[in-house]
DNA sequence: CACTTGACCTGTCCGC
DNA sequence: TGCGGACAGGTCAAGT
């Protein structure tokens, strides 16, 4: 479910809400949940305090004080909610929560010293948490093979268009979900930034121009930093820290609109089946070439 | 090797 | 209302 925007989103308000707080209490499914850490995995966690919260692709690392960190992939339906104690009282942020959770997707809580809690929710339970020494992060192979972040600020239209052409023959919109090429797309963000910039899902990569993947670059992050503006997207399952929604499915030009005019030329959006997903495009704007 | 497909799970929606 | 099947925003292993 959640992409670059949604991670990035959740990991804001996590850095706000989590950091300087200490463990105390920790109810897992560690079979499931932290499939790769050691059996103790409790005897890690508590005590710890949280340094910071930081993000690489769709992945969250909550950094300890005792040179451990979680890594935590949400996949489709994972949810990553803050909760304040009850005697925070009436305005804090996520006070409508208390009592709500833990619920029966609840996969991990975390409790903290001072009675607020971290709750990891996974209704499909793709979603996961890991356990490692911090130092050991960049050993991991997704990270190891993950490609550059979309919004970093030295990330130019040239690399982007290298990254690509590494995957000349496959059809644009793979490449776009492919993340040894690019962090952080899915499938939203794909549909969105493909009819941006005018491009066919089908197209393949080789037969792009300059002048396409220059489109596609701007749009792409201009896309992102919308999505994160608004806080991200919430279709089904997607909340943020505080257990909040994100609005940028009020701002979508295909994605899900299908039966719907285009917002440029009225055109009736299309879906159909691309790279394994569903896929909405404008057929008038994005003709395969 | 490059690329595509199926599997991992649960919940929801749609048609009969 | 009940039931079966298709589908859902991600990634990896296995297959072609």
């Amino acid at each position: 479910m959640p992409e670059l925007p949604e991670v990035e989103t959740v990991r804001a308000g996590l850095q706000t809400f989590i950091v300087g707080k200490v463990v105390s209490a920790v109810d897992a499914d560690t079979v499931k949940s932290f499939p790769n850490a050691p059996s103790d995995v409790k005897q890690f966690l508590i005590n710890a305090s949280i340094v910071a919260v930081r993000r690489r692709a769709k992945v969250l690392l909550i950094d300890l004080d005792t040179n451990y960190s979680l890594m935590i992939h949400l996949k489709m339906t994972g949810q990553l909610v803050f909760v304040g104690a009850e005697r925070f009282g009436a305005g804090h942020p996520n006070d409508s929560l208390v009592g709500q959770l833990p619920d029966r997707s609840t996969r991990v809580t975390l409790t903290f010293s001072d009675d607020s809690h971290l709750y990891f929710n996974d209704q499909r339970k793709f979603g996961w948490m890991k356990l490692l020494p911090t130092i050991e992060i960049p050993n991991v192979d997704f990270m190891k093979k993950v490609g550059p972040e979309p919004l970093s600020a030295d990330f130019t239209v040239d690399q982007f268009t290298a990254r690509f052409m590494r995957r000349a023959k496959t059809s644009i919109k793979a490449a776009l979900l492919d993340q040894t090429v690019i962090a952080g797309v899915g499938n939203i963000y794909a549909d969105e930034s493909l009819w941006g910039a005018k491009i066919h899902p089908l197209q393949p990569v080789g037969s792009l121009t300059p002048d396409d993947f220059a489109r596609l670059f701007t749009e792409l992050r201009a896309v992102m930093n919308l999505a994160i503006e608004k806080g991200g997207s919430t279709d089904k399952n997607y909340i943020n820290a505080e257990g909040k929604r994100g609005s940028y499915m009020d701002f979508a030009r295909v994605f899900r609109r299908e039966g719907l005019p285009c917002p440029r030329c009225g055109t009736t959006i299309i879906k159909f089946k691309a790279a394994g997903r569903g896929t909405h495009i404008c057929p008038h704007c994005q003709q395969l070439v």
